[in-house]
Parts: C-alpha cells; sequence; structure tokens
RNA sequence: GCGGACGUGGCGGAAUUGGUAGACGCGCUGGAUUUAGGUUCCAGUCCUUACGGGUCAGAGUUCGAGUCUCUGCGUCCGCACCA
C-alpha cells in the first residue's frame, strides 16, 4: 500500500474551497462565549501582496485561530484602505479610472489572502471608496463640524510639489520630505480644514499609560509627538504703543535675564511693529525666508539670522526696554510664535546675541558658584538666582513658581502648558479620496451638507491630469449647488480628505459592517470592541495611531461608544528582508542574476565592482523582493506561514532565506510521513502503562503547556514552532508498547500544529477518519497529573560553578539529596576533605555547595 | 544634542525571569541508501588534547549573573532651533 504524498498545491485549494462552502470563519455571534477582536491594519490595495502583509496577515491568522479553538467568539476581519494618490496616479498614467483600477487590485489582492488560508470572516468585509462606508466618514466629519472640532483656517502649510497637494505635519518626515512622494515640501498660505487634534492633547498623552499592552517605544515616539511643556505665558508691552508680545517660556525663572524679543517672520505684529527706517530690511529678510524649503530654514547647524525691527518692548519685571526682532530660529506654528531671548540661559539664545552683539545678562548661577564670570556658553541647567531683584537667591525651581505667580498676580502672564502637537490638517487637493461634506455659499457662509443628503457621491466622470486646480473644482457642474439654508447658488467644497481618516474609524465599522442605517450600532460596536491584538507596521506608530485613538475619544464624547482607546494591545511586526547586492563604490543595487561569485568575493558581472551583500527591507527599486505568489506555488501556504512565523518573533525583522523555507517544508513533511506510518502499520495496543508511556504523556503536555503560553501571552511563533518540531521528533523516535498514548500525541500534534498550518493538518485529520474540522476542535488541556514526575535531575554546583548532575526521587527531601550528592562521583571528587559551610537548595533544581576557602 | 531598544556559536535565534548557556532550525562535517545529483536516514558540530574557559569590554551585588547595578564601546530606531 503506498501513502500518498504531502502535494500543498492539491490539498491547500481543496480545503479552501471546503471551508468556503460551509461558512468556517463566519463571526460566532453566541453571546455565551467571551469576545475576541484580532485585527491586521487593513491593506491598500495596491494590486499586490507583499512578503510585509504575508507576515501582518499570518500572525493575526494565528492568534485569532487558537482564541477560537480555545472557545472565544472570534472577530477577525479584512478590508481595503481603498483611497489614496496611487489610484489616481495610476489613471494619469495609463489612463484607468481610478474605480475600476481598485476594484480590481481589490479582486486580486483577495483572492491572494484566500490562497493564504486566513481565516477571515468575508461576510464583513468593505472598501473606504465605497459609497456605503464613506457616506460614514462624511457623517463623522459632519459630527466633527457640529462640535467645532472642524474649522478652516489660513495656514502655512506642507505642499508636496510632486503630488500636487498639501500634506500633515505627520506625513513630513524630519528631512522635510513626503511621506509618500518623497519630494521636498514648500510652504504655501492656503485656507485648510483642520481637525482639532490638540483638543485632546493631554488625554492622548496620559492614556498612554493605561496602554500596557502596547511597545514602549510606540508609546514614547507618541508622547514625543505630542509634547508637552510647562511654563509661563509671559506679556512684554510694547513702548509706546498699545499693542503686547507674548510668549511662551519654560524658563520663567530667567525672565531677569532677557535682552531682546524674537518674533517668527510670520507673526501678525511683524507688519505694524517695524519702525518705517527698518522696512526694507524686513520685507527683505521675510521674502528671502519664504523661498526656502523648512529644511534649509530649520537647519540646525545654520547660523541664525535676524533683523531688529526697530522698536522696543519693556520687560515688566525689570521695566527695562529691550529690542524686538525678528529671526529664522523662531517658529510661527508653536507657542505664540514669539520668544523672549535669554542669551545668558539658552544655546540658541547664546549664539544670537553672540552674532548681533546683544547683551548677555547672567541671572542663574550654578550651583555652588558665587560669583558671575563670563560665560564661555549658556548655562541652561537649573541654579539659584542672581540679578533678579526680589528673587534673588532662590534656586530655579521655586523661581518658576514664585515669578509665574507675580505675573498672574500682577496681570503680567499665566503658567500654561503648550504642545507640539498642531491640529491636523486634512483637506487635500485630490480626486480620489472623500468629498469633503461643506457648501460654500455667499450669504450663509460655510454650511455643512444637511445628513439627509449624504453620501456626496464622488462624480465618476472627471478628467485627471495631476496639473493644475483639484480635479474636483474643475466639474463645473458638479460644483454648483443651491445652499441647503437659503437655497441661493452656492458652491461645493472641493477639497477632499485626509485618507487617514477613513482608517480612523474602520476598525469599528467591523463590528456592524453591513449598516445602511447608521455609521454602526452603538450596542455592537461596544460588545466588539476594543480591539483584544491589533498588528500591523511600526510605521503608523505616530500616523494612523494616534489618528484613531483621537477618533475614537471624538466618538465617545459624542456619546457613541463607551470605551476612549481603540486597541488594547498592539504588535508591531518587524519588516521582512531581502538578500540584497549592491555595488561599494557606485551604490548601484543589483540582481541575484547580474553577480559573481569570485575567490569568496562578490562583483558585478558587468563592471567587476566589488559588490557588498546585505539584508535589507524587501523593496523592488532594490531587486530584492520574494513573490509571494512563487513561494506559494513552490511550496504552498503552510511552508510559507511556517516559516514566517519559525524565523524570527514577531516584532523583529526577517531575513528571508531560501534554505530555511526548505527546512520548513520539511519539517510538514516529516510530520506528513509520521501520521502516514502511523495508521498504515497502527501499534499493538496493550492496557498497562509503563515508564516509557509516561515519559511520552509528560512530553505532550509539555508541549501543550509552551504552545499555549507561547501563542497567548507574549507571542514566540518562534519557540511555539520549536516545540511542536521536538513533539514530533519524539514521537517519531517513539518505540510504541501501547498505542493509547501515542493516539493522543498524534491528536494533539495536529490540533496544536493546525493554527499554523491550517491545511496540512486538515487533510491528515481527515484521513485519520475524522468527520469535523480540525479548525473546531477544542485546544488540548494540559493535564497536569501528567506533568508529575517521579525522577529529577539535580544540578550539583560547588561554590557556585556546576559540576555535574545527579538523578534522585522526585520526593525526596533536601537531607537524602545533600547524602545523595555526597555520596555521588561529583561529591566524592569535589567535596572529599571540605568543610561545607552552607548548602543552597532550590527545590527540584539543584545544590549548591559552599566550602570554606 | 535628546529619547528609546539592543549586543549570546558560522547564521536565524532559545534559556520556566537570578539556578546545567547555546533549545529548535539553517549551514557545515562524516557515514548509510542512490548509477549520479537531489531526497531520505544515522552520527557530530561554542572554544580547548585535557585541566578548564566562554553570553561586546571592564567593575560591582550574590552561594550563584546572559539575566540585576554602574562605567565604557558598538549597532539600530524615533525626535530634533518646540523656546
Amino acid at each position: 500500500m503506498t501513502s500518498p504524498r504531502y502535494q500543498p498545491a492539491e490539498l491547500e485549494p481543496r480545503w479552501q474551497k471546503v471551508w468556503r462552502e460551509a461558512h468556517l470563519y463566519k463571526t460566532s455571534t453566541n453571546s455565551e462565549q467571551p469576545k475576541y477582536y484580532a485585527l491586521s491594519m487593513f491593506p491598500y490595495p495596491s494590486g499586490n501582496l507583499h512578503m510585509g502583509h504575508v507576515r501582518n496577515y499570518t500572525i493575526t491568522d494565528v492568534i485569532a485561530r487558537v482564541r477560537r479553538m480555545q472557545g472565544y467568539r472570534v472577530l477577525h476581519p479584512m478590508g481595503w484602505d481603498a483611497f489614496g494618490l496611487p489610484a489616481e496616479n495610476a489613471a494619469i498614467d495609463r489612463g484607468i479610472h481610478p474605480a475600476r483600477w481598485t476594484e480590481r487590485n481589490i479582486a486580486n489582492m483577495r483572492r491572494q489572502l484566500q490562497s493564504l488560508g486566513l481565516s477571515y470572516d468575508w461576510e464583513r468585509e468593505f472598501a473606504s471608496c465605497h459609497p456605503e462606508y464613506y457616506r460614514w466618514t462624511q457623517w463623522l466629519f459632519l459630527q466633527m463640524w457640529q462640535m467645532g472640532l472642524a474649522y478652516q483656517k489660513f495656514a502655512q502649510v506642507n505642499w508636496d510639489p510632486v503630488d500636487q497637494t498639501v500634506l500633515a505635519n505627520e506625513q513630513v518626515d524630519s528631512e522635510g520630505r513626503s511621506w509618500r512622494s518623497g519630494a521636498k515640501v514648500e510652504q504655501k498660505l492656503l485656507k485648510q480644514w483642520f481637525l482639532r487634534i490638540t483638543h485632546y492633547a493631554e488625554e492622548l498623552l496620559q492614556d498612554l499609560d493605561t496602554l500596557t499592552g502596547w511597545p514602549e517605544r510606540v508609546k514614547t515616539m507618541q508622547a514625543n509627538w505630542i509634547g508637552r511643556s510647562t511654563g509661563a505665558y509671559l506679556e512684554f508691552p510694547v513702548v509706546g504703543r498699545g499693542e503686547k508680545i507674548g510668549v511662551f517660556t519654560t524658563r520663567p525663572d530667567t525672565v531677569f535675564g532677557v535682552s531682546y524679543l524674537v518674533l517668527a517672520p510670520e507673526h501678525p505684529l511683524v507688519g505694524t511693529l517695524t519702525a518705517l527706517s527698518q522696512q526694507a530690511q524686513v520685507q527683505e529678510f521675510c521674502q528671502r525666508l519664504a523661498h526656502l524649503s523648512v529644511e534649509e530654514r530649520t537647519a540646525n547647524d545654520q547660523p541664525k539670522r535676524g533683523v531688529p525691527l526697530g522698536t522696543e518692548a519693556v520687560n515688566p519685571f525689570t521695566q527695562q526696554p529691550v529690542p524686538i526682532w525678528i529671526a529664522d530660529y523662531v517658529l510661527y506654528e508653536y507657542g505664540t510664535g514669539a520668544v523672549m531671548g535669554v542669551p545668558a540661559h539658552d544655546e540658541r539664545d547664546f549664539a544670537f546675541a553672540q552674532q548681533y552683539h546683544l547683551p548677555i545678562t547672567q541671572v542663574i548661577l550654578p550651583p555652588g558658584v558665587v560669583e558671575i564670570t563670563p560665560l564661555p556658553k549658556a548655562y541652561t541647567e537649573p541654579g539659584i538666582l542672581v540679578n533678579s531683584g526680589e528673587f534673588d537667591g532662590l534656586d530655579s525651581l521655586t523661581a518658576k513658581e514664585k515669578i509665574t505667580q507675580a505675573a498672574q498676580e500682577r496681570g503680567w502672564g499665566e503658567q500654561r502648558v503648550q504642545y507640539r502637537l498642531r491640529d491636523w490638517l486634512i483637506s487635500r487637493q485630490r480626486y480620489w479620496g472623500v468629498p469633503i461634506p461643506m457648501i460654500h455659499c455667499d450669504h450663509c457662509g460655510v454650511v455643512p451638507v444637511p445628513e439627509a443628503d449624504l453620501p456626496v457621491l464622488l462624480p465618476e466622470n472627471v478628467t485627471l491630469t495631476g496639473r493644475g486646480l483639484s480635479p474636483l473644482a474643475q466639474l463645473t457642474e458638479w460644483v454648483q449647488v443651491p445652499c441647503p439654508q437659503c437655497g441661493r447658488p452656492a458652491r461645493r467644497e472641493t477639497d477632499t480628505m485626509d485618507t487617514f481618516i477613513d482608517s480612523s474609524w474602520y476598525f469599528l465599522r467591523f463590528a456592524d459592517a453591513q449598516n445602511s442605517q447608521a455609521i454602526f450600532a452603538s450596542e455592537k460596536v461596544n460588545d466588539w470592541l476594543p480591539v483584544d491584538q491589533y498588528v500591523g507596521g511600526i510605521e503608523h506608530a505616530i500616523l494612523h495611531l494616534l489618528y484613531s485613538r483621537f477618533i475614537t475619544k471624538v466618538l465617545r464624547d459624542r456619546g457613541l461608544i463607551n470605551f476612549g482607546e481603540p486597541f488594547q494591545r498592539l504588535l508591531t511586526q518587524g519588516m521582512v528582508q531581502g538578500l540584497t547586492y549592491k555595488t561599494v563604490q557606485t551604490g548601484k543595487y543589483l540582481t541575484s542574476e547580474q553577480v559573481i561569485y569570485e575567490n569568496g568575493e562578490c562583483r558585478d558581472k558587468e563592471t567587476n565592482e566589488p559588490v557588498a551583500i546585505f539584508y535589507e527591507k524587501m523593496s523592488k527599486s532594490k531587486y530584492n523582493g520574494v513573490d509571494p505568489e512563487q513561494v506559494l506555488a513552490k511550496y504552498g501556504a503552510d511552508t510559507a506561514r511556517m516559516f514566517i512565523l519559525f524565523k524570527a518573533p514577531p516584532e523583529k525583522d526577517l531575513e528571508w532565506d531560501d534554505a530555511d523555507v526548505e527546512g520548513q517544508f520539511r519539517f510538514l513533511q516529516r510530520v506528513w510521513r509520521l501520521v502516514q506510518n502511523y495508521h498504515e502499520h497502527p501499534p499493538p495496543r496493550v492496557v498497562e502503562s509503563t515508564s516509557n508511556e509516561r515519559n511520552l504523556r509528560r512530553f505532550i503536555h509539555q508541549t501543550i503547556q509552551a504552545v499555549t503560553a507561547d501563542t497567548t501571552g507574549e507571542y514566540q511563533f518562534n519557540t511555539a514552532i520549536a516545540s511542536l518540531m521536538k513533539l514530533t521528533n519524539e514521537l517519531t523516535d517513539y518505540q510504541g508498547d501501547n498505542s493509547g498514548i501515542f493516539d493522543e500525541g498524534i491528536r494533539v500534534l495536529l490540533t496544536l500544529l493546525a493554527p499554523f498550518a491550517p491545511h496540512i493538518t486538515e487533510e491528515l485529520w481527515h484521513q485519520l477518519g475524522h468527520e469535523d474540522s480540525i479548525h473546531r476542535q477544542p485546544w488540548p488541556q494540559v493535564d497536569h497529573q501528567a506533568l508529575v514526575v517521579d525522577e529529577i535531575t539535580l544540578v550539583i554546583q560547588i561554590m557556585g560553578k556546576t559540576r555535574g548532575t545527579i538523578i534522585a526521587p522526585s520526593q525526596a527531601d533536601q537531607a537524602t539529596l545533600e547524602q545523595l550528592a555526597k555520596n555521588s562521583d561529583v561529591g566524592q571528587r569535589y567535596l572529599q576533605g571540605q568543610t561545607i559551610k552552607k548548602v543552597i537548595y532550590v527545590p527540584g533544581k539543584l545544590l549548591n555547595f559552599v566550602l570554606a576557602s
């Protein structure tokens, strides 16, 4: 009798079809069961799955499958983050309508996902570009408008010259480049829509402490991004005029050391406060700055440049007049857009004062220093106040309080908390996004589209060129509408929303995905949410994860949900890296076919240039990608899943290695053979239990314990699979004299392996004669009786060094064990003629003899 | 500059949280099967002939340190003129 060979290409699609037709992964709504919501970040439908997706979805799938077997009702959905620029660019480049391009991509990626054997409930699928979804995105925007959280203002905004749109601060990297196009971002003054995320700054920061299931570094990044600082708001009256200049400072204790004030060049007071004599110079300075990119302007190593306005303000504490300047190092967007210059105690002010020969007045002495000597650089640490009138002799900490208090009492200022976080700019001058549901009327102003008129449909017939105005603005017929309030002719808003809004609430919609009457039923969302386990890339540490937390709090305050944090546990999976070839000198990326190995060195076939080989994140431009479809075709989904989970722990980067993929394929074949041999040559049945049998049973239950811990506590799928390999080896080597335990071993192995390799386990399960799906089996329970041992290996240490082990009865007491140890070979060798000063006994583990030296 | 994470065989990575360092896999070495290559199976694989020595380096706490503390070195990541 020949056993069938393991052929994933045949059995995987076969089982996928069976599961689909049986609705095996439909979400259970049995409220008797505890709920579990396992979610991967939904993908942008670019057209093809990459390995990063495969890793992300495999991790979440295992978690979902384990919970399902453990008796939870599991929500494990999938959808599409389907608005965005690539669709529009495809339309411009290839003349395909974004909607059709997107639908086609979704169809292909859905097929790819299904071939991975992922246990999604496809009945809850949706795409953010469908009106059934985005009408609720618009509805959400209207709620925020009513709450005063959505507003329009003129602002210096980040303009991406390549994608022809504005960007949020979060979408510009530290080099001043667009997160998407990589183009250097320019500054433009435009009227734009914002969401008032700053209203939640304090809560977004505070609640980070409650997110115990989040990686520390994500929380740190968010905390830094929010950037809370405490200090004082102080006002300096302008000499001879009514205006006052308000500044924010974290160092009110240095206020007696102010030798000038600086406004940001964009500050509205610049115009009125510039003296006639300085007008030409100031104008020229501002114009020069306007031409600089953010990066050029804010580079740290640049000399600080500025111009005096020719007017003065009075320091209320000293009654001394100080000159007012404008300078490039003061940011209009932060604080009040104006600062007090204290050169002695601020590095930037020090550099500026030196350059323009402004006075440097020391008002803080380092602890222990009593005399003022000229400073070589700014002293920025706390210290003792001098030259500060009534506050002399106080330490910085106390002085901060007292001076702020004094300012408050005398009407010069107040205590203030300042955040680095800015409001979220959501206007996009692009087509493929959610139309902002607002109407501009010359008589009524900005008027929201009535809820009954939602959705504001994105018009289909549009010509996309990528140039000029926002595409919607060119559709005169679409733009012209009667005002909902007065009925007179009015214009639609032509900007669309940042696609990050779509993804800031999609996790809520999955709880009630088909609702056509409301954004969702609150009781369903309150039942399923928060997400128990969220899995995605670290690149969203700030963007998506901060926005989602914000929107969740907004909906809570609107009374729609009863929780304030959307994601209980967050797992940020590492990158998938591919083997990369790059020429050493020219830095050119090569394919594996373009290189040749000579004398152990790698060289460019064409130029003979030396080539560096290393691992780097997979990407098309680096020729280091591995196509999931090809891997699936060659080894099948189970092998791909096993490899990805085994090669590295989920948070760490993963180096793709074909040899290791082979290794996983071999392992699955060993499992296959084990089961074939098992039911072809059934071992004889014996009733009595032997020590051999007890050992096997203990091994089986140790494996259950280990795999359960690795898949439900800290996720360590690599060690879970290692345990399954050990069990497989143990069962393969087992010289069976009783079949009952061996049966149990095979059954446990297959059920524990099922979440990782769903197809092969289902096939083998049925080969063993079972009718029901293995994925409906309960998770194996640890029998603690089986873990009990009658003999233990006790470690013998002498002075803390391991010198050997002894086998001892597990019930033996310390005195017995000590005697056994002394009589053992190790004892004879090391303890002869020595004085034992002390014995350390760790029950079940070790005996340590401390000798008199 | 500020903040965070990390440093273990040839490689990816384990180590019940202070108790036999190197599980599991890859690679490699030898052997068996095979006409051969591949597959499969068996044995070995931290260094050292041994005594011993080993978790980036150095110090400390402890009966005992990969694990805790301090110093230094190195790598990676985030933020960066935020007043």
